[in-house]
DNA sequence: TTGTACGCGTTATCAA
DNA sequence: TTGATAACGCGTACAA
């Protein structure tokens, strides 16, 4: 049982040859094709055994076009939203009997310009990617170019393109509302310096008209922005009673602030977060949140990613998942 | 420029054509090999920019007998342990030039053997794994057929198979020693039921040789785990000033059921946990912990992993590295 | 400095 | 029910 492209590898002729059938019909018993007698395919898969051949995709893969694995593409494998959609991702992908490769771009437009590059090169069949910001054209061109893709986090629209999102606008109304129906007055946001996003922002301005006036504080979307973004707002508005933050780093972030600046959560100050990281739930106090389901974002990519796979002009476009509130104790 | 493997996708022989050379000088450029003129050389290069040429990695994977990937199979990907070592894999591959497949085997045996298989198909030139327990056989003799093998967290000797690990005796009696050196005198730990996983008891019972008598608590290696775990270790030992915990997330547990017996932390009992995952920072208190640089681990895999498939005679056998005290809050 | 011809392991075509 | 033989796209002796 020796390496693949090794010498001393079993290949189909070798199974042929012991069996004394041609390659051909090696071929025919392996791929469970029709065309042999029930004797030729037991002596067949005996050799098979006993020989312990064993397909080499790269050759199936060259001559057939498609390779059989699929990649996916992040900014971090660090990110805390990765972890659960590659999950999903992968599981789903096995189902399907579909190889995954695992790269990252840091962020970064040239560096995801040379990924998507190397991957193409190795053939891979679609394309799961967290794309960089500032980077639809590229993103597109690929698409166009026949390589079937699906963009998590995005609202791109091309041919060959599909993109898949939680409906974060809802999200940030659900999550606004909640911190409303608590009987809280005065409600700021800590939000992100990136113009990109501004969907909570819209969902959270929305929810509020005719009930309070937006507070929005713009930081890096870090713990430590987190923490700038409430020292700032204490500053200038003392009274702020509830804390609506971008995302759970920044709601784990203003946690520590608040407490650092002597008010109690949820009872000075309520605060809701979004995302539902893994670290959501040990806090204290635990962070009421909006969930993103991350394995169904995963799975649902991949589905899509292989109907598209399937037939070229598929394009649905936009799939749009639901988000739920999750009351802990922060709100 | 289409797709890979589709038609009218631009191969050597396009270029060939498309500059009026043999496919045999349009390689030699395009691997920088030598034996062409600086002329040929701008035309050809031209030549593969205006029509998108890029080559088709599977097609040099299948004569070279390598493909120029590596896997990196995981038990889960939402273990915490992953998302850094990953990024330390991929970072390292990536300057190496390699590509990275991933896969996850649940933990399961038996999907450990498929997800290998279907790894070994596809062809790729090494393999690093967190080894399911109860595998060390199957492993070993994947290492044994060929394929260069990296084992992570496992310490097992084999031709072609390298072992890369932390020191967990060593952080183990660290650990210990802090809860000492702190004036603790009755230190329990909380650890796994598995018995392949003891080697931080010995760390811990050694480490408390002369100074106090241990008691250990075996549990699932979870949050929930250490909850249980504190729960019957107050029962029985009410007055317990400390507790090493086999992990950080059974460390979480264990500060919460502290919380919820009305000991505070590290006033009444001192916590130290193990790994330094992310969450251990923003826990409260914060969790001092053991760190393990799984970064530098997954860069190590791959440097150790990339000498061995260039020699497969090279055996250092065993890798492991240093771990270090983080001092924070809870002890 | 350049080109020819073969082989990597597989599937696909067409004939037997 | 079977089997020659030609691709797939590339690297590599060997020759020119």
């Amino acid at each position: 049982v020796a390496q693949l492209g090794t010498p001393g590898n079993t290949t189909l002729r070798d199974v042929a040859e012991q069996v004394g059938v041609s390659i051909r019909t090696v071929s025919r018993v392996v791929n469970n094709e029709t065309g042999f007698s029930e004797a030729t395919r037991s002596r067949v898969l005996d050799a098979v055994e006993s020989l312990g051949y064993r397909p080499n995709l790269l050759a199936r893969g060259l001559i057939k076009g498609r390779s059989g694995t699929v990649a996916l593409v992040a900014t971090e494998l660090t990110d805390p939203f990765f972890p659960e959609l590659a999950e999903g991702v992968q599981n789903a992908a096995n189902e399907l009997g579909l190889t995954l490769l695992v790269a990252s771009t840091a962020n970064n437009a040239a560096r995801q310009a040379t990924v998507l590059e190397s991957l193409r090169s190795h053939a891979v069949d679609g394309l799961i990617l967290f794309p960089t910001a500032g980077t639809e054209r590229d993103v597109v061109a690929v698409a166009a170019s026949g390589l079937p893709t699906v963009a998590i986090d995005a609202r791109w629209k091309a041919p060959g393109l599909v993109s898949v999102t939680s409906d974060i606008y809802d999200g940030a109304r659900i999550a606004t509302r909640h911190l409303v129906d608590g009987g809280r007055t005065c409600i700021a946001m800590i939000s992100s310096v990136f113009s990109e996003q501004r969907t909570r922002e819209a969902g959270y301005v929305d929810e509020l008209t005719g009930v309070g006036h937006p507070i929005i504080e713009r930081v890096d979307v870090t713990a430590a922005g987190g923490i700038t973004a409430v020292e700032a707002l204490l500053a200038r508005h003392p009274n702020i009673d509830a804390i609506f933050a971008y995302n759970d780093l920044m709601a784990v972030g203003a946690l520590k602030a608040l407490r650092d600046a002597g008010r109690s959560v949820p009872g000075d100050v309520a605060v809701v977060g979004f995302d539902n990281i893994g670290l959501s739930e040990f806090v204290t106090p635990a962070l009421t949140t909006i969930r993103i389901d991350r394995e169904r974002l995963g799975r649902e990519a991949i589905n899509q990613l292989s109907t598209l796979m399937d037939n070229q002009a598929y394009s649905p476009e936009l799939v749009e998942l639901p988000v739920s509130l999750v009351v802990r104790e922060s709100a």
